[in-house]
DNA sequence: GTTATCACG
DNA sequence: ACGTACGTGATAACA
């Protein structure tokens, strides 16, 4: 027997939209509910092994059962924007899959899925209707199934209801929960029911009688006797309200089986679709001989090519082609070979084999990429080679500042800072509008060196897409860098602080291995003793580790006074707990015990598997995460080593120079606010730079009207709480939160801050102003973040938004600035022939190591360079200082 | 894989 | 009324 699927297409779509936390595609497009509703479709085919399927909608005007009852009609919850937008998107998704889209003027969905259901049930199909109605249960019958879906927390799960599953849930048949929805009413659906009857009163009177005409027949028997009184009085408004809740199941709907047969939803339009809508889940569905487009032109171009000769032959046509495109394969043991591509026909993947070598390889490219950047003829300056994550491949390639590869991912960074990945895959779709599978989709898990090696399709696929994206995305992207005013960002700021981050991972950072074991065993002294402590002060043993544990623990069992609530329980977060700290010994010593579990594990722990043999840590220095244009910092995090707390910030003397060498560590003063003074030009404040040692005093003393001598020690605090609110785009509730003050003094505090310094505020009004027109904000030297939420109707995305506004420009100008310094300290030392090194960069800071004999020239290049990054109106202070430690150092 | 917590600028 | 400071990454617990 045939199975045919009909959706109930707005009750799905409005269950998926409101089920699905906000997304959006990079146009901010939102895709939360098309994306849940294509979730549940998925789902439901493959549960029924269904042949056909159909989705029906209601068309906007208003309908007929609707018209007919004006009179009483509620007011229904207009949709919501981000709602509105996802409709005629679902249409276009479902008839790119050739899933017939099924509408009727003047009927509603219920109806057209009513008569569908009907009728092919009687042509002897199986139906099942997906709905989140549950006024289609009326519907159910001995071939017609009602499928409705329920988000929890594992998920998506599907309630199915035959005629006997709705009797057992709602004691009556499906005909009769039809008099039942009557007698109750629903608000929602606009039916009004009958005054005074409800879900309990309706559903015993139909039980007992069958349908509202018989109950009425039958009215002198009917209890209780305020049943029978409002059945009496609004006998007509109960037949009425019975005509609105049924649904209509003969209604003149045209549809043609046939149409609705499942034939192949993956269809390249469909595919297209997922692309554009950031669907990465769905798009394995698509086997690649269905994704068109491009991708399969290509691929009759791919050559594998393994032989000695014909490797060098492939390096002979490169040096002539006018663009080449390469990467090299480095996912397994050293380099497994490469991708290299320079023409539409001319892609290859060439594996390490015999007199092929990785060395051999990196030599080949670096000539190939001296001798293009000396040809005569070359086209647009720096536009002849494509990288794609270059600065994994130095480790092997030895190049360095003024060569001409210009990195792809870094560009696709740029355009778009919000994405995870730069991958091939990610270029070809965001910017050349090809779908090609990612090395994941083709490979797995599995090394690419590995299989290319035997020479498998699938990695010939793969290496020969890294080169040939790479070659065909550069121009594009570079275009668009250029009409976005990022172009020089690109090559002056971007490409050459590759190899600074190069040079910094490569030098790594000394680590004290036994120093390290000792403080470790230190802290684990101290947990130990503190958990003991605290088992008997709790009278039971638990986890302390398990914030749900430790919860029930000082909120149930001890019935302590509980503040905040997490969405999963009580909140044992440190400022919730440290209210209670002064009354509760206990609190105090779980306080430290998470203190010291927290250096143990992720410091004392977790850095002392990252030292190599060196004995340094060569932790990875990330170009292409941040959403403000900011470094991170992963295995491990050396951008988070504690400093604030003194028991923390004692592992700083576990990172140490060389012999004979000694750290110089060189930090920005405020850099944020200096930018702010300067990209506001707020002349006050300006002129507070101009004179200050203290800016957080003359704030205080300009904002509350106070001499400068003559600042409290409060004042400054606050002024210095509100100077950072200003850089994080501030808020009264973020303010008074942070002082422990109320919102209406935070208010106040902004307002004097604001009355003080005019120009911030214009300056800040005019961020939000700006990212609300554009979609993005921009810092001092063009770097920009796009900002969708701007554009959100929800109240808390949008001051989100508002936010980020404010903060970005700041926080990515500061970045900017520290990576022109960067670059420029690492060329001085090296064009100097100096031994010293830069070691580490914490967003405003950078630690150099240096011999001895070099520290003075060390300290004098760190200031120098860094103060001279940017000219701003407003003097760049740093602070240089020596130690033989981290720790001694700052 | 997600959540809560906490380390840094 | 809504429920927040901006930007990160690592760990442990728990599903």
């Amino acid at each position: 027997m045939e199975k045919l699927v009909l959706i109930d297409g707005h009750s799905i779509l409005n269950r998926a939209f409101y089920g699905v936390p906000e997304l959006t595609n990079f146009e901010g497009l939102h895709t939360n509910g098309v994306y849940g509703f294509l979730n549940i479709m998925f789902k439901v085919l493959e549960e029924e092994k269904a042949d056909h399927l159909a989705v029906a909608f209601d068309l906007h005007e208003p309908t007929f059962r609707h018209k007919m009852y004006e009179a009483y009609k509620g007011t229904r919850k207009p949709m919501p924007e981000e709602l509105r937008e996802q409709v005629p998107l679902m249409k276009e998704v479902l008839s790119a899959m050739g899933v017939p889209v099924v509408t009727l003027a003047g009927y509603e969905a219920d109806d057209i899925l009513g008569t569908l259901a009907k009728r092919m049930a009687g042509e002897n199909v199986e139906v099942s209707v997906v709905s989140g109605d549950r006024d289609l249960l009326q519907l159910a019958d001995t071939h017609i199934k009602i499928r409705i879906p329920k988000t929890n927390r594992n998920g998506t799960e599907v309630k199915d209801y035959y005629p006997e599953d709705v009797k057992r849930e709602y004691q009556v048949t499906p005909e009769e929960f039809i008099d039942v929805k009557a007698l109750m009413g629903d608000a929602s659906d606009n039916i009004p029911g009958v005054p005074s009857i409800g879900e309990k009163t309706a559903t015993s009177l139909i039980v007992a009688y069958g349908s509202i005409e018989n109950a009425y027949a039958h009215l002198e028997e009917v209890r209780p006797p305020r049943a029978k009184k409002a059945l009496a009085e609004h006998y007509d408004m109960a037949v009425m309200s019975k005509k609105l809740a049924t649904i209509c199941i003969d209604c003149p709907v045209e549809f043609s089986y046939e149409d609705a047969r499942i034939e192949n939803l993956y269809t390249p339009e469909a595919y297209q679709y997922m692309r554009r809508l950031g669907f990465q889940s769905f798009l394995q569905r698509f086997d690649a001989g269905q994704r068109g487009c491009g991708a399969s032109q290509a691929e009759e171009h791919f050559w594998f090519v393994e032989e000695f000769a014909g490797v060098e032959q492939i390096f002979e046509k490169a040096a002539k082609a006018e663009r080449v495109g390469f990467q090299l394969v480095l996912d397994g043991e050293g380099i497994g070979g490469m991708g290299i591509c320079f023409g539409e026909e001319e892609c290859y993947a060439v594996p390490v084999n015999g007199f092929v070598t990785g060395a051999y390889l990196c030599d080949k490219l670096e000539k190939l990429l001296d001798s293009l950047s000396r040809k005569e003829d070359k086209a647009e300056e720096g536009n002849y080679a494509a990288v794609l994550d270059l600065k994994s491949q130095l480790k092997y390639l030895k190049l360095d500042y003024g060569c001409p590869a210009a990195d792809m991912g870094v560009a696709g960074y740029l355009l778009n800072p919000l994405k995870d990945t730069y991958g091939y895959d990610d270029l070809a779709r965001d910017y050349l509008e090809m779908a090609v599978p990612s090395k994941a989709d083709l490979l797995g898990k599995e090394p690419l060196g590995n299989a290319l090696g035997r020479g498998e399709e699938r990695a010939v696929t793969c290496a020969c897409y890294m080169g040939y994206i790479a070659w065909k995305a550069m121009p594009v992207l570079l275009e668009m860098l250029e009409k976005q005013g990022m172009k020089e960002l690109f090559y002056t700021m971007e490409m050459p602080l590759i190899y600074s981050l190069h040079h910094m991972e490569e030098a790594g950072i000394r680590v004290d291995r036994e120093r390290l074991k000792a403080y470790g065993e230190d802290l684990k002294g101290k947990t130990d003793k503190l958990e003991q402590e605290i088992y008997g002060l709790a009278g039971e043993q638990f986890n302390i580790n398990s914030p749900k544990q430790l919860g029930e623990v000082l909120f149930d069992h001890m019935k302590l006074p509980h503040g905040k609530k997490t969405k999963t329980g009580y909140s044992t977060a440190a400022d919730v707990l440290e209210k209670l700290a002064p009354d509760y010994p206990l609190v105090q010593k779980i306080l430290d015990y998470r203190q010291y579990a927290k250096l143990y594990s992720t410091y004392a722990e977790g850095l002392a598997v990252y030292i190599g043999d060196d004995e340094r840590i060569h932790g990875k220095f990330n170009q292409t995460i941040t959403a403000t244009g900011r470094i991170s910092s992963t295995e491990p995090n050396l951008q988070n080593i504690p400093v604030r707390m003194e028991l923390g910030r004692a592992i700083r003397k576990v990172f140490v120079p060389e012999e004979g060498c000694v750290f110089v560590d060189a930090d920005y003063s405020q850099i944020e606010l200096r930018i702010l003074a300067h990209m506001s030009g707020d002349e006050r404040l300006i002129k507070a730079y101009g004179e200050a040692q203290d800016i957080h005093a003359i704030t205080a003393s300009e904002v509350f009207h106070t001499p400068l001598h003559e600042v409290t020690a409060l004042q400054r605090r606050n002024a210095k709480a509100v100077n950072f609110g200003i850089v994080y785009g501030i808020s009264a509730f973020g303010l008074s939160e942070d002082l422990s003050i109320s919102r209406q003094e935070a208010v106040e505090y902004i307002n004097k801050y604001f009355e003080t310094y005019p120009g911030v505020k214009e300056f800040l009004d005019r961020q939000v102003a700006d990212g609300k027109e554009k979609g993005f904000v921009t810092t001092m030297f063009g770097r920009r973040r796009p900002i969708p939420e701007l554009k959100s109707s929800n109240f808390m995305q949008r001051s989100f938004g508002e936010r980020v506004a404010m903060n970005s420009p700041i926080q990515g100008s500061a970045a900017d600035i520290m990576k022109l310094a960067m670059t420029a300290v690492d060329k001085e030392l090296r064009m100097r022939g100096m031994k010293s090194r830069i070691v580490l960069q914490v967003h405003d800071e950078l630690l150099v190591e240096a011999p001895e004999s070099e520290t003075e020239d060390v300290a004098r290049i760190l200031e120098d360079k860094m103060k001279h990054a940017a000219s701003l109106r407003v003097a760049l202070e740093v602070e240089a200082t020596r130690g033989k430690s981290w720790f001694d150092a700052k």
